[in-house]
This record gives structure tokens, C-alpha cells and sequence, in this order.
DNA sequence: TCACGGCCTGTCCACTGGTCCAATGGAGCC
DNA sequence: GGCTCCATTGGACCAGTGGACAGGCCGTGA
């Protein structure tokens, strides 16, 4: 039989909190371990919540959800990167409460839509300016140029550019005076500020 | 009654996809529209997959699941931004399909822990940095060096930082020496990529 | 063939950046 | 009063940077 607790500051259950499971256990501290399949219900009325959460989490087949009375997008991401598997309103209906116990307990992640999308944007973000090469930025600067200024971009000096790039550090002066003219900037500083949002980029 | 339709180029179903499921369907175009629950069970090694995806999420009751042969994080982030509820391996089990099923059908979302994980991750770790000014980093400097070590980061010289702070230049230099030295870097440009999180930070 | 552009290299020079050694004044603590 | 930490500045010195000017090699296209 799953367990469904609730760990509430006040360890009293909301009316429709005990509608939606029979069983439900209202609690103060975290429970002992549990074998059985169990739902943690953890509220962000809690001052402790992150803390619990973090040790609550570890390796135990509990299943975690954390309910706040104002749900908002920075909470929500802050929970899952906690370890829960569900984030939801505290006030939501017994109906969907229920909803969200199913779904944790057969394994998946129970997040409003607007935040799930939220958190794979900011993924994708990232990864698609590595993928996207042609960058109006780096796009104007040939390909040798394009290396020297990320090898710069990336905090080496000239000599360092000009051994990984096997050319006298001569040419990367070359190169360089040549990018700072295209790229309009004053120095190095100027263009790594410029390539910043490459860093990741120039690292790999 | 939940319809499972299975969308691949080969338009007939695996023995465990129809082990899962009694009721599955084989199809290679997408279905007309439905009222009733139905779960789209779209193949990667459909070439057109992401778009299909795309047009076919598209406000409906249906809920989608990708399904690859091979799954991979960078596919899975893809399946998701593009509006799928869940991203499994094609090979899964019939129980493990089933799970899959009620979980996305429960409104839930169905992605491997690791790429929950690094969704979040991505998230977090940007607007974390923004709203925590008390970093590890810039609080082993003085306040005076903080000041310093944001204006260089910003792509100023040591004369502009100087005038800015209403300081020597010559000063300007004792404070980066500290810098370098309690920040274990050995020039501004590895300074500034330590730094580069608190862009927007030091920008403003 | 010649012109043009990308790429590579060189020398000379002025400026910037960074370090070493050294010093002064102020705030807080035992 | 000593003592420590911080901010400030100075001089000297050398490595790193960037510009000016100049040349060579190679491929494409008029």
C-alpha cells in the first residue's frame, strides 16, 4: 500500500489533502525508511523544506513532492533540482492530487507545462549556440581568424595561441589586429566580452 | 478508451509495443483529429519526426511520446522543447511502456533522471549565480578588490578602472596583484572567465 | 597574366600589464 | 601601545600587447 505524509510546520492535514488519500499521514519530521512505495509531501511553508528535501531524497524509494501555497517558476526549478519529483500547488484539488501521485509513483516528473518548457529552453539554449557556428558575430571573420580569436577569447596569451595553432605568434598578432578591426574592438578583453556567449564553445 | 498509435517509417508494430498495449495501432501519417485520450508514439528513425512532432502537438488531447532506438540527451532535450511528454527508448518494456503510458496520460512528463537532472541544472545554474552575491569567488576579496576585479572583468584598463574608482593607476595594479594571487589566476583575461557568470552583474 | 584576398612571417616601436620591494595612514583588536 | 588588516601610492623592471610598415606564398577569377 503506498503511504502518502505530509510534512507541514503545523503536522495537520488540509481537508482536501485527506480527501484525496485516505491514508494520509500528517508529520512534522521526516518518517522512519520505508520500504514500501511512499509519497512525501513536503510544503515550502516549511523554513527547512530545501535541507529536508535534499537528505530526504537520497536513495530511498520515496517519491518526493513539493507543495507551496504560491507556486512560482524559480521554486519550482529549485525543488526539482533538489531531488523532487513533483512540484505542484498546495491548494490543487484531491482529484489532482491525485493525478500527481500517480505519476511519481510509476516514475515521472510531475512540473507545470510553462516550467518544464522553461528548463528545456534554457538546455537547448545553451547547446544551440554551440551548435550554430554561423554566427553573425564570428561569421564575419575567416576561418583561421575565427580560431585565433577563440583561442584568445579563451584566455590564452599570443605565444599559447600561436603554439596551439602551429604559427609564429607573429601571425596571431596578424590575425588579431585583423579581427579587432572587423569586429570593431578595441583589445582581447573587448573581444572575449564580445565571444562570451562562445566560452563553452572555445573551451571543448 | 485510450488509443495508442505508433508512428514509424515502417508503419507495422514491434511484438513488445503490441504486448504493451492490446489496442496499438500502426499508422504513418499523422491521425485525424481525436476527442478521445490517445497517446502518439512517434519513432526517431522517422526522418521527419521533429516535425510531425511539431504540427502535431499542436493543442490537442493527444499526448506524444518519442520513442528512439538509441536515446540520447541532446535528442530527449529536443523531443521535449518540441512539445513531446515523454522521451524513451524504443526497446523499452512492455511494463516499462505501460508506466510510461500512464504517467504522460496523468499529465505527467516522462524523461530519464539524467536529463531531468540536466534540464534543471542548465536552469538553475544561471539565475543562481545572478541572485547570489555572496559567492565563494568574489567574497575572498576585500570590497575595494571586488570593485577592482568587476570593473577589469569588464573589459576595462587599468587607467579607465582607475579613473572610474577615482583612484592611481598604480593602485589599480596592487589591487589585481592580490587578486590574481587570492583567485589563484594569472592574468585579467583568466579573471574575466572566472568571472564571465557575473556579467550582467558587473555590467549594470 | 595580373589583381585580389587569405594566410604566414618579419622588424621596430610605443604602450599596457604584472611583479618586486617599499612606504604611509587609518580602523579594529588584545 | 603594539599588532594586524586594508587601502593607497611610489619606483623600477620586464613580459605581453598592439600598431605601422613590409614582404612572401598560394589559389581564384577577370
Amino acid at each position: 500500500m503506498t503511504r502518502h505524509y505530509f510534512l507541514t510546520p503545523e503536522a495537520h492535514l488540509l481537508p482536501r489533502w485527506q480527501a484525496a488519500f485516505a491514508d494520509a499521514l500528517p508529520i512534522s519530521v521526516l518518517p522512519k525508511a520505508d520500504t514500501a512505495d511512499a509519497v512525501l509531501w513536503i510544503s515550502t511553508r516549511l523554513p527547512e523544506w530545501r535541507a529536508t528535501l535534499a537528505q530526504g531524497g537520497a536513495g530511498e524509494h520515496v517519491r518526493i513532492v513539493v507543495i507551496s501555497d504560491s507556486p512560482t517558476q524559480a521554486e519550482g526549478l529549485e525543488a526539482l533540482e533538489a531531488g523532487a519529483r513533483g512540484y505542484c500547488h498546495a491548494l490543487s484539488t484531491p482529484a489532482m492530487l491525485r493525478e500527481v501521485a500517480v505519476v511519481v509513483l510509476h516514475g515521472g516528473f510531475w512540473v507545470g507545462p510553462e516550467l518544464m518548457a522553461r528548463a528545456i529552453r534554457a538546455t537547448t539554449a545553451r547547446q544551440s549556440v554551440i551548435a550554430d557556428m554561423t554566427d553573425p558575430v564570428l561569421e564575419r571573420l575567416t576561418e583561421r581568424e575565427r580560431a585565433v580569436a577563440l583561442a584568445v577569447a579563451r584566455g590564452l596569451t599570443n605565444k599559447e595561441a600561436a603554439a596551439t595553432l602551429d604559427i609564429t605568434e607573429r601571425t596571431v598578432k596578424a590575425h588579431l589586429s585583423a579581427i579587432f578591426e572587423k569586429l570593431a574592438v578595441r583589445d582581447r578583453m573587448q573581444l572575449a566580452l564580445k565571444l562570451s556567449p562562445y566560452g563553452e564553445l572555445a573551451t571543448s
